[in-house]
DNA sequence: AATGTAAGTGAGTAATCACTCATTTTACAA
DNA sequence: TTGTAAAATGAGTGATTACTCACTTACATT
């Protein structure tokens, strides 16, 4: 189950705000992982949280002071991950070295591998974010932090590059933000979250996607 | 809040198998919906759902035997529900009756339309679907056999009148269908579930969203 | 080796949980 | 009006919950 973990994201996890974690930190933080995953935040209790990460309930209670803040403080590193090909100058800039042509179908190639493999690693956490962003106000917020100032204005600048004049200028780019969105996530979660022991033929599928969504957008008018 | 709840859904809901539910019942099950749809099953706690029904904890008890069986009985009927315009002859009867010409364009628009208003009516119960269906095995394999038995075959129907003849036999008509799933999908959810508070072009994105998938259907090969 | 500090422990606590059951209330046919 | 079965009640149950705290252990520094 952990062998499935990022172990670059794990370590950023570990190490929130320049803070090293102890062993025990660790093994509650991958513990509370597992567990959050399985039954969700509300049914797992830190009793059983402790027993599976080999400690005592108390030792959770000297790191972190509620259930809920062993919760926020997994969840809330995922969201800046899960927005990275938005945050990094470097990913952007590889896809515009390229040729000219067909650069929105690089674009999306790019970012749809890249992200594919994220939610290989991260498939747990990814489920937690998913499952609990509806319940907790902090984890609406940084989304909508991000969103606003992270990504927005990068994925509007990428569109400008890559859509026609005239469609960049009459067709909102939250539009086409969310149209592309709902087609790679949708993939994404079928794949890894609802029916992720389907017999996926993934190289197909994410050309059918990339065919998918560069039509469908080039067609808008 | 419960203005909002499609009153022949709930109809349905309080009439499970032939047998009629008493007021009392009646009012359980709004209230399980609405305390449901806000803090999740397992953070809902019965007597919650008691005193908002108006009704004492026992009551409940009466009529189901356990929490879990109350929230099965409200999820499993918006199951069929939510694949009703795969289901009903009437429905894609209705399409096909029109001109052979943009015949994707009615089915699309009839679809979207009729999932819109469904999603309006019938937000908690659908939030309530998306948040435990990833927990509760019953959920997960009533849908599975939904799919498979209903919707699978009706829509690969559909999409045999839809398609050229290539495209239906060389693509995989699942893979059509995850395309445009998560294409509505998308944005019914962010509607009415992710962001319902941003000041939606109702009118304008569902014709984005038509033209997206046409096109982006219509470009596959 | 002695000392100080941080890490870890686990029994204990009050609150809350889903659920039970003996009893009362309600609805309606006779 | 009376009899009766179904519906509803709410105090009570044991189990479990998140969290506390007095205490022990581990370890780095001198």
């Amino acid at each position: 189950m952990m062998g499935q973990l990022d172990k670059e994201l794990l370590q950023e996890l570990l190490n929130v705000s320049d803070k090293e974690l102890t062993p025990k930190q660790t093994q509650i933080v991958q513990a509370a992982i597992e567990i959050f995953s399985e039954k969700g935040f509300a049914a797992a209790s830190t009793s059983e949280i402790a027993k599976r990460a080999g400690v005592a309930e108390g030792t959770i209670f000297r790191h972190y002071k509620t259930k809920k803040e062993l919760l926020i403080s997994i969840v809330l590193p995922v969201i800046s991950n899960f927005a990275v090909p938005f945050l990094a100058e470097q990913f952007l800039n590889e896809i515009f070295e390229g040729e000219e042509f067909e650069e929105m179908d690089q674009f999306l190639r790019k970012v749809i591998y890249n992200r594919y493999e994220f939610f290989r690693k991260n498939t747990a956490l990814l489920k937690i974010l998913l499952q609990e962003m509806f319940y907790h106000s902090e984890i609406q917020d940084t989304f909508k932090q991000i969103y606003m100032e992270k990504i927005a204005p990068k994925y509007r600048n990428a569109m400008k590059r890559l859509l026609t004049k005239e469609q960049f200028e009459s067709i909102p780019t939250e539009t086409i933000f969310r149209l592309t969105i709902s087609t790679i996530l949708g993939y994404l979660l079928a794949r890894f979250i609802i029916v992720p022991d389907y017999d996926w033929d993934d190289e197909r599928e994410i050309e059918y996607t990339i065919q998918f969504i560069q039509n469908g957008i080039k067609g808008l008018k």
